[in-house]
DNA sequence: AGAAATAGTTAGCTTTGCTAACTAATATGA
DNA sequence: TCATATTAGTTAGCAAAGCTAACTATTTCT
């Protein structure tokens, strides 16, 4: 399984941006597959952890751009949603105006479950940071935001 | 949304492997959401596809070391491959000496789905790719290596 | 030979994703 | 104004992928 890499860090020429892509795809099935298992023992699962941080730190929001944000169906986000909701960690209220939409705002529970279970993923997950060297994680940083503009367009 | 980020690219120290690994995890489901739409396309689902480059790159290999690749339990790996099998993209035998183990190998036809997979799904990717820099391709190769090594330490 | 371990499968449950079809409310425009 | 469009969200129903528990069939160990 060598790798043909110059120690100088370029990449080969050719086929370059399809063995990245072959990998980043293969590591994030991976990646997401160990986490989950992590994330159920706080009982919450990637889809919902997603959700809820994005309705902790973008909310309030209607259920339509949750679901957009998250590219999600709006059936899906429904009942992401209705989980979220029987486990007390989000809110919905109607709209004033317009009687078709229903916010979604994170509550006390919901914001303290996010820090706390951010907390549980970094102990996990610095664990393993921790044997990589600071320059590695400026590296994965940096790889996140890239990953979340590819993602976007896709 | 703005970040505490130095041109230099040194981040914060304090938090910053608990916002990386946030991030990276966001970036992951939000990746694997865009991307499965496009391996839908041509009837491969990202599970199989991973399981069956496994079964190309690594083959022949038996369920059981399969599942431990793929970092799955062996009932999910036995379904995966029934599927494989199905559609005539991997063929299993039955080991000579031990007949409790099966081989699983990729047949022609699984070869050559998954290098047609990959060009399609290079084609998708490297479009977004190309808005980004050669050094930014860099950054995500050694991220995707990365990822690969904190994923099996989970 | 009998007990324990190993490889894989089957059965059954949960979660997450989708589309299609529906309800209710709002906006449009003839 | 009133009929028609569009929009927000839900319900129903399907499939894939993950799990555990329990089973069969082998192999290995004492």
């Amino acid at each position: 399984m060598k790798r043909e890499r110059s120690p100088g860090g370029r990449a080969p020429r050719g086929a370059a941006a399809g063995e990245v892509a072959d990998r980043i795809h293969s590591a994030a099935i991976h990646l997401l597959r160990g986490l989950r298992r992590q994330d159920d023992k706080w009982g919450l699962s990637a889809p919902r952890l997603s959700a809820l941080s994005v309705v902790v730190f973008a909310g309030p929001i209607t259920l339509g751009e949750l679901a957009r944000a998250e590219q999600v169906r709006p059936p899906t986000m429904t009942r992401l949603v209705q989980a979220l909701e029987s486990q007390r960690l989000v809110a919905r209220s109607p709209d004033a105006g317009d009687k078709r939409v229903t916010w979604i705002k994170a509550t006390p529970r919901g914001r303290r479950l996010l820090m706390k279970g951010r907390k549980e993923r970094v102990r996990a997950l610095t664990s393993r940071l921790a044997s990589l060297e600071h320059s590695q994680i400026e590296t994965l940083d940096e790889a996140a935001r890239l990953l979340e503009i590819v993602a976007r367009g896709l």
